[in-house]
DNA sequence: GCCAACGTTGGC
DNA sequence: GCCAACGTTGGC
């Protein structure tokens, strides 16, 4: 059974459109534990993503995604030249993972962060709660709601 | 641009 | 193994 989860970028580094654009994208860059341990443990081919723009005006959830490909090592903590290298990784320890997700869709509007943290079925989300978290698990309840926002809007109460 | 929250590093 | 110092994230 698929599980799902939330991913944050920023939208002038890698945006919802970007992916659609390119298909597919491995998620490299990721230099936190915990999120590593999500894509390199816990993330299988065919979960479900929520793709989430950080430092955005406003932040929020704008699509989905899926993971494609399950966690490999993040080559980019290898390459001196590139701004993710971590002197640390090497071939035999790479330290970082990535996996693969591909554009699912992109929402036709907005779930602005303001606006999920008035969603009393949401209290319990990670996102609203343990922010910093840039690779993060979602509850199949939560994802089918928002699903539902990204459709039918928050209404009018 | 500020800064609170939080994660990581490294001396002891 | 503690914890102070430091660095980063990310909302505002």
């Amino acid at each position: 059974m698929a599980q799902y989860w939330l991913m944050k970028s920023e939208p002038n580094e890698y945006s919802i459109d970007d992916l659609k654009r390119d298909g597919r994208s491995p998620w490299y860059g990721v230099r936190n534990y915990q999120a590593r341990n999500i894509m390199r443990d816990d993330m299988k081919a065919g979960d479900e993503v929520l793709y989430y723009h950080s430092n955005a005006k406003p932040p929020g959830i704008v699509g989905r995604a899926r993971v494609v490909k399950e966690g490999y090592p993040d080559h980019t903590a290898q390459d001196p030249d590139d701004k993710h290298y971590d002197p640390k990784a090497s071939q035999d320890d790479p330290r970082w993972f990535m996996v693969d997700i591909e554009f699912v869709e992109k929402f036709p509007r907005l779930l602005a962060l303001p606006d999920l943290r008035q969603v009393e079925a949401l209290q319990q989300m990670v996102l609203l709660n343990r922010s910093r978290l840039s690779v993060q698990p979602v509850k199949e309840e939560e994802f089918d709601l928002i699903l539902r926002l990204a459709k039918e809007g928050f209404g009018d109460s």
